[in-house]
Order: structure tokens, then sequence, then C-alpha cells
DNA sequence: CGAGACTTTGACCGTAGTCAATTTATGTGG
DNA sequence: CCACATAAATTGACTACGGTCAAAGTCTCG
């Protein structure tokens, strides 16, 4: 008996569906299209290496991007999806032990030296700055999920997180948004088991939290859901961070 | 009955006992009288804020730092431990739901800016930049040990990075170091609960993995140690990523 | 010696993992 | 358009790792 959705098929979608440059937010996309030509493609399923020999900073200009980690043994953590407009440094090929891009979907990856390099280099640099900034404050959000959340406080955090950052490019519509992920990537960010993410869902789904249909998510009430699953929106952080007047308490 | 050992303790503790200048590595002492007058007292258990306005960078000069974010219901999740030589960024005086930096013993800071900006400032900086990479990394690890590790595990893997850092600015002797934590502290970092904590020392403790007693630890065997516990040195780290030769295979 | 902070234990519970089988996509070739 | 192959999602049964609660026991320090 189905209980009626998945998290998402990625290998087999046809590409282009949901993250083209069309949706693309203005910077960017003169900032891409600028350098269309240094933009590189790479396969769902593929590793992202370095091309000749040293590291190099990357962004992503289409798709998700997974940084991961292999243990000899098997097991596997995500620690960070990278959406386009993410910066990320590749390191070698990645090597078991060792830290990884793997592309989740179809990929579009823009070199970030080459992006510097035109005329708008000032402006694109101190983005990709602010970018790499945000991905740090992004690992501790994962660290405080997989150290202190509940199973169902994690997905709903992780899925609030991927709300705000798709929203931020405009691939959300009316709450709703495209997670090309397996329930099995899921786990392995999440720090689950497939089979436990499965059941966290279905209860999620029951109690009228969220709506998954094929890869395809709705958060209901995102406010309650972000209290719940200790959500902080990354605009409220900074907001804590410079408290303008530390008197005159403000109801809500 | 006792089973004979706490992991320690650590605000009673007298001052200096273990993370003197005196134990500093090299490099670290020199740059660091330059700039004596720089360093800043923080006693146990008070928070490192910014001292005006804006934030800025401090490096640890003695004592143990943590790197903590508090949860709205209480709940506590240490992300990293601060050693003598590592650096953090300084934000707003930690309220709820942001990350803060606390002192776990009598600490001295300096302002990585004044390091930088003496004739040394050159090299110095450069250390700086690699202490940052270096911290960054370490999150990384800190996501695989609660993600994917095992009580047991997380444990002996964060004493064997502990171990690593230690040696590294000569506070080890003999296998045997100071972990001024308590099981509490450890726990919060560590995503488990302080009885649990308690439980799985004591397990290692009789399977000999381990000696700990009143804050001094001592690991036995640990290349046995590491491979259980999933952990690879920094340097091992590193010989991956540049793996001068593809071919030959060496045994062990 | 007493207070407070830490550690240690015991009893019991529950979240999440494991294993294995089944069902449901999603495709593919004929 | 259908039969078949494969990846992914679901289920059920059972287990166990780790949490919670509450009561000692220890250690330090004033």
């Amino acid at each position: 008996m189905s209980v009626s959705g998945s998290l998402g098929v990625v290998s087999r979608e046809r590409q282009s569906t949901f993250a083209g440059l069309s949706d693309f937010r203005q910077m960017d996309v003169s900032r891409v299209r600028t350098f269309w030509r240094t933009v590189e493609r790479i396969p769902a399923g593929a590793n992202i290496a370095e091309h000749d020999g040293r590291k190099r900073q990357v962004v992503v200009v289409s798709g998700w991007v997974s940084e991961t980690r292999i243990l000899p043994d098997g097991r596997r953590q995500i620690f960070a999806f990278l959406l386009p407009g993410d910066v990320a440094t590749v390191n070698a090929s990645s090597h078991v032990g060792s830290r990884g891009l793997v592309a989740l979907t179809n990929v579009e990856i823009a070199d970030a030296a080459a992006l510097t390099a035109g005329e708008q280099g000032e402006r694109v640099s101190a983005s990709l700055v602010d970018a790499v900034r945000q991905r740090e404050e992004r690992l501790f959000d994962q660290i405080v999920r997989i150290g202190r959340l509940t199973a169902k406080e994690r997905v709903l955090n992780l899925l609030l997180e991927l709300y705000d950052r798709l929203d931020a490019i405009g691939l959300v519509k009316e709450n709703t948004f495209r997670v090309p992920l397996t329930q099995e990537v899921f786990a392995d960010a999440l720090g689950l088991s497939v089979v436990h993410i499965n059941r966290t869902l279905q209860q999620l789904r029951r109690e009228g939290m969220l709506t998954v249909d094929r890869g395809t998510v709705t958060l209901h009430q995102r406010h309650k859901l972000a209290s719940f699953a200790c959500y902080q929106s990354e605009t409220q952080q900074a907001l804590e961070r410079q408290p303008r007047r530390a008197g005159g308490h403000q109801q809500d």
C-alpha cells in the first residue's frame, strides 16, 4: 500500500526541468552570461575533480551537488548540498576517507577564478566571499541538526533550509519546490537510515506538516515548522547578531 | 563502586597547570612574545565577545575554548574545541540560537589583527590562513563523527584528534595528555547524553583502549584505535590528497 | 565539615537501525 | 503498447543503541 509519494528521483530525471538558468536571479544571470564559455557540464552521479593539478574554487551554475565523505567501511556522510550560486573548493579526486564533490543531478559549474577575472570582478568577488561565509554558517546548522535534533526535526530543519535557499534563487513557487534527492541521499545527509527517513516522512505527512509528491515538496505553516524544528532562517540569524537597540523589547 | 576515573574537571582546576606558554611550539612562542601586550585574559566559563562593535578574529594563546550554540529549548551543541594556536571569529555576544565562544578553562587570547601587524606579519598571516583551513577541515570530521559514528567511535575519534592537536603543540607526553573537559561538555560535543558518555568511557577502559584519570587521558595502541574509530590524522589526509605516484602500492 | 559540581549506577523506555521481503516507479527493448 | 529489468520506496518484525529519571557516590574548595 503506497503511502503516496517519494522524496524524489535523481538520476533518471529529465535535465533542466527545474534549475535552468532562466530561473537564476538577476545578478547571477548577468554574471553567468558574461562567462558562459567557462561553464562546464557534469553528468548526474559524476565526481567533480580538479582538472590537472591543484585545487580550485568552483561556483555551481545549475543543478545540485553534494559534498561527501565515504568512510573506509562504506558508511557515507553528506556534509552539504550545493545549489546554484554556491561555492566550493575542489580537492583531489574523492578517495575514500576524503571529501569529494558529487553531482546529484546534471550540473553546470563555473570556475571561480574565471568569474572574478572580468570587469565585474570586484562585485562578483565580494559575492563569492559572502557565499563562502554562508556555506560555513550552514555547516554549523548541519552539526546542530545531526548532533542535537530528532529525526523529525532534522528532516524539517533541512527542508526549511532548502526552502529558503531555493526561494532566494527563485526556485520556490507557492510554498512548493523540487528536491531531486533520493531518500537515501537524504538519509546520508541527516545521519539516519533510509528506512527511518521513509517512516519519518510518512509521519510528517500524516501530521499535515508537509506534502511530498514525486520529488516536489510543499511545506505547510512554515513558521510553526520552523519553531518546531529549531530552524532559524539566515536573515533571522543576522538580525539577532545586530540588535540595533539593546533596550526597547518588542512583542513578537 | 567507582569505576575509577572521570574525564576531568574544569572550573576548579588550578590555572596554568597544563597549557602555559612554556609548552608552546617554537614559532608561536616568538610570535606571542612580540605581541605579549595584546594578550587578553578570559576566566573559565566566560564568553568571548567582541569588544565594542564589529566582529574580529582572535587566536587562542593558552587554554581551551569551545565554539557553541544553545538551542531555544536548552539543548546545547559544541561545534569545536579551540586549542592554543587556533583561530576563531568572534560574533556578537552569544544569544540563544547563535554561535558563541566560551572559555572552558582560563584562557589567553590575542587579536589576530594585532598579530599580523608586526614585522613577522607576513609569516604569521600565512600561519593563520592555514589555521583557518584546518579548522574547517575539523568541522567536517565533526560532522562525520556525530553523523555516522557510534558512541564508542565518536569518543575515540575525538580523543585521537585531540591527541594529534595537543601533540603538535607539545602537550602530549608518553601518549598521555590532559583533557580539562567535563563529561557533559564531551557529551554536548559528541551529540550524546552525559550518562552515555560515562558508560562509553567505562567500556573503553574495560576494553583496555584507554586510561582516564582525573582529566588525564592515555591512549593505548593508537593505530588500532584509529582504524577502529575511522580516524585519519590530518597528515594522513594530506598524503592521500597528494598521491605522488598513482601506481606502486605499499603494504601498510 | 558542608555545599556544589561531577561522576556513577540502576531501572526502564523509545528512537532509530537492521534485515528481508514487497510494492511502486521509471525505463528499455521488442 | 507491453513484458521485463532496475532503482527507489515501503512494510513488517525484531533488535539495540542511546536517552531519561532519579538516586547515590566522589571530589574540591571554602
